[in-house]
Order: structure tokens, then sequence, then C-alpha cells
DNA sequence: ACCTGAACACCGTTCAAGT
DNA sequence: ACCTGAACACCGTTCAAGT
């Protein structure tokens, strides 16, 4: 995020690596193997430098994973046509961000960062915070929606990329399994009921379905 | 979670550090020093032993985490009484989840673990499906219902956690302030409108208003 | 101003051996 | 069965110096 000033007339020595030519490497590399294998030295040697060069362009790894989220919003958050109904934007704009995010499982490790991401995610806070305000809540009352839309979407992006990380590396994710199969009916009657239809129900997407919940109370606007 | 198997009788060398002990001690030292202090050498000095013993009693420090976990849960997440009314007992229930992770900072990096994270945790799941049921929703959507309840408490803490972390490390937190002062009206109108309040708005708990508006959505069950 | 080399102060984990 | 010592293969970051 933080865009140092504009480009100096650098009256010193001639730069021999960019900012921009780091972000590309750092963006390369985390496509290939992951957040995990974003490292300041690897991402030194690949950009044919040594790690202390990366530090004069970049304050430190946060930063660097900052500018990389930044530069990802930035290419495929573009602008869309959204429907004209408001309720119907709130829930396109949210979409959409979610969508974008989604589709980068390394997101989760930087995502936690904030309740706004990125400015060129700005455009979409705009639509539903005024698309909650043409549905008619008073301004505060939008704001406050349009978090709450970002906590659900943060949440399901994060477990949901969590969860199938954890599926993908070995055998803890069939603990859930074993958990399932020695409930009490009992003690957690619906639980048990609901225990071999578990994992089919968690695997579906229910994103939109919640989040259209979510917008319909939101306007129900049961309160103050 | 990998509660695995009884303590067996143990025909070998007797242990000299249990299991317990070194969760116990990996609690102190999470308390004191946050989690980017809980380190395996750390934790075999602590508790007066040597790196590899602990990995004799657990597999590794994902599982030492998880286990973590669960061992808060079981200590914080007590059953307690909740309201009769059965949409009230939804909230009441999501709530004591929430509040109970929310009171526990170093919990962000092993939340975003899976839909359930603790055995503890059940009984509140259990009243959370069982609510929604009894409200008039299928099985299949009360479960549905409350992974989107899970959804937005997760996000709720991981987004407000790592917000006050960054607040607290540098001041990386006012880059926000600095967007929002220049926020062009024409284009962002209604972040521009609310650029003065958008702090003060973001800083108010409004966990349980979306909470009830999410479950109000849930239940209004606009959709087959 | 920009970059290098060398070092500091760590990590998680594995291997081979001891009791 | 449980534990130790030593090592492997790394980290992010700082310091002092070079051009």
């Amino acid at each position: 995020m933080p865009q140092p000033s504009a480009p100096r007339k650098a009256p010193g020595r001639p730069a021999r690596i960019s900012r921009e030519e780091i972000i590309d490497t750092a963006r390369r590399i985390v496509a290939e193997g992951g957040v995990k294998g974003l490292t300041m030295r690897r991402l030194a040697a690949e950009v044919g430098s040594t790690p202390m060069a990366i530090y004069h362009h970049v304050r430190d790894k946060e930063e660097l994973l900052v500018l990389l989220l930044d530069d990802y919003a930035a290419r495929t958050l573009r602008r869309s046509r959204l429907p004209a109904d408001s309720r119907e934007r709130v829930v396109a704009a949210a979409g959409a961000v979610h969508d974008a995010l989604a589709a980068c499982p390394w997101i989760v490790e930087v995502l936690t960062a904030d309740d706004l991401m990125s400015t060129s995610a700005l455009w979409f806070v705009e639509q539903i915070v005024d698309g909650l305000v043409e549905c008619g809540l008073p301004l505060d009352r939008a704001v406050h929606g349009y978090r709450a839309i970002w906590y659900y979407t943060a949440g399901e992006i994060v477990v949901r990329a969590t969860a199938a990380r954890r599926r993908a590396d070995d055998d803890r994710a069939t603990y859930r399994e074993h958990v399932f199969a020695d409930l009490d009916p009992a003690e957690l009657p619906r639980l048990a009921q609901a225990s071999e239809r578990w994992a089919a129900l968690t695997a579906e997407d229910t994103y939109e379905d919640g989040l259209r919940a979510l917008v319909d109370g939101l306007l129900a606007g049961r309160r103050g």
C-alpha cells in the first residue's frame, strides 16, 4: 500500500533493480511455490542481486506482502457493469471482491490485513456502501453493513482456504469424520442427525446464500 | 485435537515429560510472549529438555498449536444457561464462542483452522443448529446457516485482531487515514462523505448487530 | 544513492546414537 | 520407549564498507 512518494530525480548511483521488478519477481515466485516459497533471499537471488538490495526498495517482508496484495488487486479487481437494482448491486460488488480473492490461495496470510485491502478495492466498497444507502440505510448503518459483509467474506475465504490446505496436506482432516462418527445422539442430537451429510454440506459453496441472507437482514433493519 | 489413544501401559523407559506438561508450558509461553514467542527450542528449554524430546510427544509445531487451541477452548468455553427463545439462543451461542475467541489474541494464527475448532465447541454448534431448526429451517439449511455464522464470526475476529496488531505495531495504520483524506468525492462520493467518521465507525463493536442481521436474514428464508 | 559481503541471532526438523 | 547431541538446511535483518 504505501506508495512512497514519486520517484526522485536520483542524484546518486543509478538503480540496478526497481521496486516494480521486485514485485514482478515476487509475484512469479508466489505463483509457482506459494507464499511459503517467497523468502527475501530467494527473491534476491531470482532478481539477480543480494538480500540487502531488496531492503533498499522495501521496508521489510510484511511491506512486500502488502505490496503484492495491492498489485494483485489492481490487476484482477477490474470495475465491471453492476446491476442497477441497489440490493443486487451490493450482492454483486461483494461477490466480485470475494471471487477475486478466493481465486488467490496465498491471499490468506496477507488478507487478514485490515478493513480495506487496497485502493483498487475502494470502488467496490463504494458500491456496497452506496447500494445500502440507496436501499434506505443511514450512512452510518451502511458503513457498519459494509463491515459485516467484509467480515463474512474474509471469514469465508480464510476458513475455506485453510480447510483446503489442510485437506491437501495430510490426514488431519479425517479427524473431523472421526469425531462425527462418535457423536452421542443423546447429547448432540442435531449434529448426530446431520453427521453423515456434514462433509457434503460443508463442501457446498453457499457463499452467496449467506451473503444474501446477511444483506436481507441488514436491510430489514429490525433494530435502532 | 488428535487425542491419540489412551496412555499406554508403557513397557519402556519412563517418560520424563508429558504431553500435558508440554501444553501447559506452551500456554504459559504464549500468554507471556504471544504465538511468535513459541518456538520448539524455547519450549524444550522451558520444559527442561531438548527440542527432540518434544517431537516425541507431538508430531510437529502445527499439531502443538491445534492442541493449544483445543486446550484453550476446553477451559474457557463452559456451557452456560442460554435463552429459551430459539432465535435468541442462536445469537447467544454464537456470541459466547465469539467472545471466548476474541479474548484470546493469539488465536488468529490457529483459528483459521477448520469449521469446527474443538470438541469443546461442539455443544455450541449444536445449540446454533438446533436453534435454527426450531425456528423452522430444514436441517440442511440450518447447517449452512451455522457455517455462515461461523464465517462471519471467524472473519470478525481475524480482521479485528490483525487490525489491532497492526495499529500497535507501527505507523502502517495511518495509511488508511491518508487514503481517506485524499478521496475524490466525484468518484467515491459515499466514502468521501463518511471519511471523517470512518475510523470511529470502524472502531465500534458491531459484532452482535451484524450477527442479528445475519440470523434474521437466514430465518427470513427468501430462497428455495 | 545504491549495492555488496559477512555476520548475527535465530528457526523447524532429521539422523544416529545412547539408556 | 524415551531422550540426547550434533547437524542440516534454512530464515529475516543489521552493520560496515564499497562505488
